[in-house]
DNA sequence: GTCTATAATTTGATAGAC
DNA sequence: GTCTATCAAATTATAGAC
């Protein structure tokens, strides 16, 4: 049996994913997890605490998964992203809880916005670190970019193929 | 003196494209305009169908600005995608429309969905039909997917360079 | 075309009992 | 930790006067 913070942070990150910051209430979160929304307000006492603390373990689970190996070469890095990512979609159908935050960050609170530009920030130093070399961080902006476009589109034609095509060239 | 109701959609597109779909009410546009949300909706009777309007007024410019040139090449083909979404980013200081309601489509209405989709199916069958070749629908994806994801990053990070390290290995 | 007024609902959030 | 109850505000939308 899972925490139920665990578990209204699950049923919050499918619903921004899906939806946006706008696509939940805690009323909505409350009833799919069958209890009150002041209950949810117990566990998490703003819904843009809760949206941050969804981030913060997005991110840590990310960032464990693509993890450096030893020996790795700029191949394996861009394919550890696009494996991650690739992953994530299969299984859920659903884009980066990032690619769509990041799109209305104009919208949402310095505590949310903060947590997307350290995600990004962080994905492209990780990335140019690994990847080395001159033009390290506009390769790294480039998969960044591809990446998310192609989950992007992927969800709105609701096909991976979309992804694949997208993301493929990659090197 | 520009008709009122494009002024709205004027004010509308502002803030989709800042905040997304939720990153307006009827009453902040009317504020804005000068006018009442009562009569924001004399205008556009819903606001789904509001958005619907700003998406195709949208869809009608962009297309009219990527118009195919006589004996373009598959470069300029490309350059014509990148340019005219680089001018808009740094003409506006934000990114594309489809971009934003594109991330969080699931929670849209049909109407607007419909609108999405339809932009993005026209990009890539524009792009492949210009493009040619045996690989021309999965370079359309790529290409797309890059240049999306280049403008949401030089949003969240408000760099338009950022857009420009992705965007310019593209060919 | 614009207004006042308001309906109907939803939302984020809190107080206080158990 | 969860509940009932409720608040205050915002939101989409409509009716009807001018």
């Amino acid at each position: 049996m899972k925490d139920i913070a665990e578990r209204l942070m699950d049923l919050a990150e499918a619903h921004i994913r899906n939806a946006g910051y706008g696509g939940f209430s805690f009323r909505d979160l409350a009833a799919e997890a069958g209890i009150k929304s002041a209950s949810v307000h117990h566990h998490f006492p703003t819904k843009a605490t809760m949206a941050a603390a969804v981030a913060r373990r997005y991110a840590d689970r990310f960032f464990a998964a693509v993890a450096p190996r030893n020996g790795e070469s700029v191949e394996d890095v861009i394919t550890a992203y696009r494996s991650v990512f690739k992953a994530s979609l299969n299984r859920t159908g659903k884009v980066c809880l990032f690619g769509v935050l990041g799109a209305e960050v104009g919208g949402l609170s310095p505590e949310v916005a903060h947590e997307i530009l350290s995600f990004l920030r962080r994905c492209i130093d990780d990335l140019s670190r690994r990847i080395g070399g001159p033009d390290a961080e506009a390769r790294a902006f480039q998969v960044m970019a591809t990446l998310h476009g192609g989950m992007m589109l992927a969800g709105v034609f609701q096909d991976v193929a979309a992804f694949d095509q997208a993301a493929a060239p990659l090197t």
